[in-house]
DNA sequence: TGTACATCAGTGAACGCGCGTTCACTGATGTAC
DNA sequence: TGTACATCAGTGAACGCGCGTTCACTGATGTAC
């Protein structure tokens, strides 16, 4: 049975796509609890009830914009790193992360309100979806632990030694590492929350504003100093 | 010209003071966007105009809080790192470290809402005056700085050696050293900045709930490393 | 100490606004025979 | 290929709601003489 797409298929998907171009926009200039179906509407240059054609509720536009947000992030660093990849090989993994660390700040500074809505305040009254969100939602942090893996295993970096984790927290990660293919041990797991926390503090502590006016040059070269840090913590040279 | 506090002046201060206590259970409740004068009059028992009286405008209201915020938290760190000192003397860094670290977590794990407010995605339209939200906006820095400095100058901490810092970056830090007082060089003021960030990005992940679900023994346990993680980023051992 | 006036907290009505969502409807597009 | 019916996008009116802010007012509290 072969789909057939009519042109009122086609029509269709256009205008999701336009309802949420504009609802991404108005996310930018207003912030996430300011969206509204009905401002969305009337620039769609329709009716406010016609909305509801494509969305069944405001939460929904809000879980279209997330998902849309994660998907759009994961693409810019996919990207990023499968592009360096093909320029370099695959043997180079601290050029792998800081292209990593630089496409995750490039797209929160183009895009500071999804970002915002992706890893600022929860919205209040709003709660993700999980089983629309997770997978999207863990894209860059699979990512990421795939680059350090590969430079953990081949012994490009070495973990650093500390005192051994607590047990609670090693069975934890242990069970956790299996979702993640990757990290042989729990402190691997470790290191790479606390390089994933490391990372977004730095992305977001300059995309909100926390750092207040530095000049862009200057703030690039700080990011990148930090990514250097991230890296050494993580036993990465 | 001593000055008198009339019956008048204390209900004044008292209302300000609950004001701003129930403007604080609503951000708690349903975040900065929503955050109502109307709401607030209401709670206080008062017709909705009489809120003029005590707060010029909503944008108010949010700069009262936001200053009462940075001020708990600033407050909350003072008061575990002095004494953590009052017992233990001066002589342990990374003890101090920790104990600022956790002082910040517990204080946005408790009231995640103003943490939001304060290191969140920014309200739209609203922008926090710097003539008062600078100075008790600085003082957790200036404390981890203290922390770090005293252990970076004592020899407890020694900073590890990276690729030398871009000339724009550098001259930028050396002339923001001034303002810290302390940290003797560009390099210090660099891995403070990261060690900020990283702290920082390490709670927001958790009060955010970026992590999904932790039990509460294993995000304590998981939090703790990776400070000590982060300790050694900047050479603290 | 007592009185006249000024200050201030709180009232109640009103303004104009935008919101999410429902509903019965019209007319165009698509489908089955 | 032509017709009858079903599906769907979009309309327009309406619902009940809460918001920030202004204004003229009343009555209690504070101050100066």
């Amino acid at each position: 049975m072969p789909e057939k797409f009519t042109p009122r298929d086609r029509a269709r998907t256009q205008t999701m796509a336009e309802i949420v171009a504009i609802a991404r926009r108005q996310l930018l200039e207003q912030g996430a609890a300011a969206l509204s179906l009905r401002a969305v509407a009337r620039e769609l240059g329709v009716v406010s009830s016609a909305i509801y054609r494509y969305v069944p509720s405001r939460d929904d536009l809000l879980t279209l914009l997330v998902v849309d947000g994660y998907t759009r992030l994961a693409e810019a660093v996919d990207a990023a790193v499968l592009a360096h990849r093909e320029k370099h090989g695959v043997s180079d993994p601290m050029a792998e992360f800081k292209t990593l660390g630089h496409a995750v700040r490039t797209w929160g500074l183009r895009d500071p309100a999804t970002y915002g809505l992706l890893f600022g305040t929860p919205v209040p009254g709003y709660e993700a979806p999980a089983e629309r969100t997770n997978a999207p939602g863990t894209r860059v942090v699979l990512r990421l632990a795939e680059v350090l893996t590969m430079a953990w295993i081949d012994g490009a970096a070495v973990l650093p030694e500390g005192s051994p984790l607590p047990d609670v927290l090693r069975s934890e990660l242990d069970s956790l590492a299996q979702e993640f293919a990757a990290p042989p041990q729990a402190d691997h797991m470790a290191m790479l929350f606390h390089v994933w926390a490391a990372l977004f503090g730095l992305v977001s502590f300059e995309v909100f504003g926390q750092f207040g006016a530095l000049n862009k040059p200057v703030a690039e070269a700080l990011f990148d100093n930090g990514l250097l840090s991230i890296a050494a913590m993580a036993g990465l040279k």
